[in-house]
DNA sequence: GAGAATTGCGAGACCGTTCTCGCATTCCGT
DNA sequence: ACGGAATGCGAGAACGGTCTCGCAATTCTC
């Protein structure tokens, strides 16, 4: 029985009865080569089943054809499975490799993740930041010279690529809309990463797309000159829910409920059901990204859908531009649209 | 400004004044070495920020820790998402990094991932296989002797260690769970990849965990001697409404909808709120496979929940110990349970 | 038909590590 | 004080490729 081990292009080149640097030359086609020798190589390299080793030849070249990923993996928000897909779909079609690491939206784990990528010797990295002021490992000296594109969010220096959404102005739009269907006691769930339990007052937003979608929310607000009562929520189903809970049990009893992410719509959900109210009667909703299941309700969520497939797309795109020429960096916002279904009513 | 590469054993070799092996010693705490070295050694690569290369090191030891994880992607059935996260974070607990393609249920999609996997020198693959029967890509030789763990379904030869759940029993649970809530026509809608449309005779099944669904499905239906409706469904959103419709109109009008998965709930949930029916009243649901959202509605979906994370727990740690020790293939099979929720009505 | 140009291929360096081997130097015992 | 053991460290090979350089053989030129 053969060795288990695959075949080296040693193997290969003794086999044929050539050099190593002539196997080389007749497998990727350069240089000067009879047309014979390449056929007979190739045969040989076929007939022992040989597959260059990656490795080796992303340390001889200095690249290694793979791009990093380090994502803060709340699936549930319906962000981390659609951006990697694309991301990884996106990065094959460029002839790319994607290795990816999860932060938790923990800065500490991130700049691991970070030290993991770059010790892989990953071409570029594709970043969804903890923090947007905690960035102390993303220095051009720590990343040893190779770009980064942030997604999603935004940091406070405007050293790298930046794809975002433009949720501030979605937001706006949603709660004009909410106003046209005359609605004007508006209800707000923010979900914030890092605090505990759930409060009136905003906190403090550690996250860029959240605090935009915050500012949209109350611009629209005033331009309808509503009413509104806001919760700020840890990312947790029972908080949530207590929240939820707390929002319609307000003095101001809104008819409508805006939340900022899936998590936050589910909890509506829930409690809006455990309470035998009818979503778009009763009481409407609007929440932040879309979902299969948002749109396969009755009636469905009106949604603030977010490119999520077109931002993995463009990320991956501007990175391998980064890494292969050289560019400069660039903020990039896609437009959030509003999906309207049927979970709005229309008030008198 | 110093280089932006980053800085290799060699520069740190040269700015401590020692050889590479004595850096080597150094870091890497082996062989003999005076203390004093190895802590002047250290300060050293600290202040250049030296960062061992994985590529060279893995070159050199002739395995990368990394394992490649190949998937079908079909993440709106909840399976991708949660195993593909529960997967990189064991493999992270035992020091391991994960490499993702996708396959698309394409066998020749699956092919081409896998060779991408082994020419990057993986020390391993999980696998989703796209077929029971196609695996010519699969011989002990193709994978240079690396270990393979199959999840989720089976092939049908036992070279590999297998984990998946009990989908069987669970089917037929579910169904004699109906069956005591009174109902006695049911309605099953299953998804069955590769095939174009929905049809009401049972096509052939390419994947054993749909299989062994029907499989449970039939046995539960003929233990409570009731009658059923059967309608296999392309796995697509439109097709599927038009296959539940089919269902609702049937001569034998079912009582319960059964979903091989969440996609095909998905569509129930849409069809059956267009026609104004209440879950859990007019007419009743199980899905396999449950999620966030399959909780949160009110009434909840009682499913078949089958431990996903346990699963891609399991898998990374098998495989691991085949990539570390020698061990022999083992079919696991990890038991699926119903989760009884709102969503089955119970009949007079 | 002799020199120049072209062609085909092999030798060997190199990428960044690890690790074996062997050579100094120091330490110990007597 | 002297031989042997122990200690600390450097030289160099190896992993599996790519690619430059130069040499030999063939072809071309007049």
């Amino acid at each position: 029985m053969a060795s288990n081990k695959n075949a080296t292009i040693n193997d290969v080149a003794a086999a044929a009865g050539v050099s190593r640097a002539t196997v080389s030359r007749a497998l990727a086609g350069y240089g000067r080569i009879s047309q014979q020798t390449v056929d007979h190589v190739r045969s040989v390299a076929d007939s022992l089943g040989y597959r260059p080793n990656a490795l080796a030849v992303a340390m001889r070249a200095g690249k290694t054809k793979t791009i990093g990923l380090v994502v803060i993996s709340d699936f549930t928000n319906a962000f981390f499975d659609r951006a990697t897909k694309s991301i990884i779909d996106r990065a094959k079609e460029l002839g790319y490799r994607v290795l990816i690491q999860h932060s938790d939206e923990d800065v500490a784990v991130e700049r691991v993740a970070v030290e993991t990528m770059l010790s892989n010797q990953v071409d570029g990295i594709i970043l969804v930041p903890a923090s947007t002021t905690k960035h102390s490992h993303l220095t051009p000296k720590k990343l040893g010279g190779k770009p980064v594109v942030i997604i999603d969010r935004m940091l406070d220096i405007q050293r790298f690529t930046t794809v975002t959404t433009g949720d501030e102005v979605a937001a706006s739009e949603a709660v004009a809309y909410a106003a046209e269907k005359g609605h004007k006691n508006l209800g707000f769930l923010i979900a914030v990463p890092g605090i505990r339990g759930f409060m009136l007052n905003q906190p403090e937003i550690p996250i860029t797309s959240v605090q935009e979608r915050v500012n949209g929310f109350e611009l629209g607000v005033q331009a309808a000159k509503a009413k509104a009562v806001w919760v700020y929520s840890e990312d947790k189903q029972g908080i949530a829910e207590s929240a939820v809970e707390k929002l319609l049990d307000s003095p101001k009893a809104p008819s409508i409920i805006f939340t900022s992410n899936n998590d936050m719509l589910l909890a509506v959900l829930k409690v809006v059901g455990e309470r035998g109210l009818t979503i778009g009667k009763d009481i409407s909703v609007v929440s932040f990204d879309d979902s299969p299941w948002a749109a396969a309700m009755v009636p469905g969520i009106t949604v603030i859908s977010r490119p999520v497939e077109e931002l993995g797309h463009i990320a991956v795109t501007e990175l391998v531009e980064a890494i292969e020429g050289n560019t400069k960096p660039k903020e990039i916002v896609l437009p959030a649209n509003l999906v309207k279904r049927g979970s709005v009513a229309k008030l008198p």
